[in-house]
RNA sequence: UGCGAGAUUGUGUAAGGGUAGCACGAGUGACUCUGACUCACUUUGUGAGGGUUCGAAUCCUUCUCUCGCAGCCA
């Protein structure tokens, strides 16, 4: 396998710069910072890509850090499936797992020193106090009248805040700034609050916690952490990260740099949102199928390669776009196209019965697993008098240039024999019940005089074998375009709309185990959904039906 | 008339004074025992106006539009 070179970005410019500077001894390290309130969606995985890629390009070094600084929305699941996911998209982190509560007595120190400086003090204000202070986008805050406690003061009421002294809310700790500044980041932002909360894993250690804005430069400085990468959002905050940094006193402090997050069309990608599909049990958890986590991702059938190659792909920028969907397929069937068998699906299943090949009847026909790849071999699959084909390859009356099955025509079964349509039968719906046809023995594939030529191909899957349902089929979380935009996804209609778009899905199989082994095939979805039974393997991609943007395990 | 950021084809992303390139998508054709794959060709693009220059997507200037920011979330 040859190892892709991560293509350049700005990102990778400033590196360059700084490299020639060498204002980090050409040192590059940088670090992944979920916080554990959540699974990872592919929108992380564009992140840790970036993260983990421009280390390695660099020879550098890349943390796995979480940022846990607020131990009302974490938990040790989330961390667990966060490492799992990061892990399975191939990257490996420096040194162990890091977590921000590792630092909360460094950080601890670090307020005490700004204290001590006069850039910090202990404000009695309410959480609605502080918002009026805080003035608006427009017009200026009023300073705290707590502003003016004296250092004493501030570290006495500092360290009682920490003995848990305080209720919730009662005190917060801020950075004295300015509150006429027109970034909201520098009006005396509170850096560390009360939060009686037990955390996952220093416990009830600690009751009063740092914010994100203070911690996080100090997690950064710590690690010894060149550039730190993260989303557009966070620009506003540059400045007080550098004020934390500078105030603290850290030598060499990183640098922060932010880029435009990954959005897919028709996807949702809101930690918040994809949670309340969680928890409203929408769908089956975060690991579902339709989910655009890691997890679900993984558990759909696409490779870390295919994600990675999306992350890759997509490029890196400061400008907010939205990724057609289109790309992470094509990065799928890219990568699974050549490694994987290729097996015959059928989605609307229609019963053919072939008359004039005896009841009781039954030949195994071989078929190539993959044709463009003859090392996955072959596999044999029954052929016998009665079988499935799909409702998309059989039309009464045909347009123009349809060349699959009608009243009349010829076509082959893939890998088996070419069949003249007879006749038909429908039910009492006017639906399609069952396919009338004939087939030309000379036809079988492989055989010397099988060169009949037809136009079409359809797949198919044999009657006797496409029993019992052991697989269901799901597609990603797919929204119409017309339907709705993010915002007014759960607000507006509500749930509904989502659970709209899930009926709307196609396609994922789930693993199941069936007695004997893998051996029998069924999809549900809006019914019925057959495969051919004898296809082996870790995976299989589906043929034309599904093409190729879905794979599955068995 | 707060601050910050952004704008290159349908989508995403390159080019940072010198032929606007690449990928996806879409379309046309060839091939084909998967209408797949593959191959070939095609595809209304530098937000607007002014300026500097032999030459501007790139530099200067004015404007327009979009996004983010008023959590004791991250």
């Amino acid at each position: 396998m040859e190892e892709k070179t991560m293509p350049s970005n700005f990102i990778h410019n400033i590196i360059d710069q700084d490299n020639e500077s060498g204002c980090y001894q050409k040192r590059v390290h940088t670090r992944f910072p979920p916080e554990p309130n959540g699974y990872l969606h592919i929108g992380h995985a564009k992140s840790i890509c970036l993260n983990f890629g421009t280390a390695k390009k660099y020879g550098g070094k890349c943390n796995l850090r979480f940022d846990d600084t607020n131990p009302v929305k974490e938990d040790t699941e989330y961390v667990d499936s966060i490492i799992e996911d990061v892990a399975w998209l191939g990257f490996q982190w420096d040194k162990e797992v890091l977590f921000a509560s590792s630092y909360f007595d460094i950080m601890y120190d670090c307020a005490v020193k700004l204290i001590k400086k006069g850039q910090a003090y202990v404000c009695d204000l309410s959480a609605e106090e502080t918002r009026e202070y805080r003035g608006t986008l427009t017009e200026p805050g009023k300073k705290s009248p707590y502003a003016s406690r004296s250092v004493e003061e501030n570290l006495d009421l500092f360290a009682r805040m920490k003995a848990g002294e305080f209720a919730d809310g009662e005190k917060v700790l801020r950075a004295n700034i300015d509150m006429a500044s027109p970034n909201m980041n520098m009006r005396d932002p509170v850096i560390y609050r009360i939060a009686h909360a037990s955390h996952h894993r220093t416990g009830d250690k600690w009751c009063i916690y740092p914010m994100y804005d203070f911690a996080h430069p100090i997690e950064d400085a710590v690690e010894g952490i060149t550039h730190s990468i993260c989303t557009l959002e966070f620009e506003d905050h540059r400045p007080l990260y550098d004020w934390v940094l500078r105030e603290c006193e850290f030598e060499n402090p990183p640098k922060q740099i932010e880029f435009a997050r990954l959005e897919l069309t028709n996807n949702v990608m809101s930690k918040r949102k994809l949670k309340m599909l969680v928890d409203e049990k929408i769908v089956d958890g975060w690991n579902d199928p339709r989910m655009p986590t890691v997890s679900g991702l993984r558990r759909r059938g696409y490779t870390p390669e295919a994600v990675r190659t999306f992350c890759e792909t997509i490029g890196v920028s400061k400008s907010k776009s939205k990724v057609d969907y289109a790309l992470l397929e094509h990065c799928v069937r890219e990568d699974l196209k050549l490694k994987y068998p290729r097996v015959m699906a059928v989605e609307k299943p229609i019963k053919l019965i072939i008359t004039n090949y005896p009841e009781g009847q039954s030949e195994l026909v071989e078929i190539e697993n993959n044709q463009e790849n003859e090392a996955l071999g072959t596999r044999q699959v029954k052929f016998e008098r009665e079988i499935y084909i799909d409702a998309k390859d059989f039309m009464e009356q045909p347009p123009k240039k349809y060349y699959r099955l009608y009243p009349g025509n010829d076509v082959r079964l893939k890998g088996a024999y070419v069949i003249h349509c007879e006749d038909y039968k429908k039910n009492d719906q006017g639906e399609i019940e069952e396919i009338y046809c004939t087939y030309y023995p000379g036809t079988k594939s492989g055989q010397e005089n099988a060169g009949m030529k037809v136009k079409g191909v359809i797949q198919w899957v044999p009657a006797s074998e496409a029993v019992e349902a052991e697989f269901r089929l799901y597609d990603h979380l797919f929204l119409e375009p017309e339907q709705v935009t993010e915002d007014n996804l759960m607000e507006k209609d509500g749930l509904l709309l989502n659970r709209y778009s899930l009926e709307k899905t196609t396609g994922y199989v789930e693993r199941y185990a069936l007695e004997g082994g893998y051996d029998r095939f069924q999809f549900i979805r809006n019914g019925y959904f057959y495969l051919d039974k004898s296809a082996k393997g870790d995976r299989a991609v589906f043929n034309r039906t599904v093409s190729l943007k879905s794979s599955f395990k068995f």
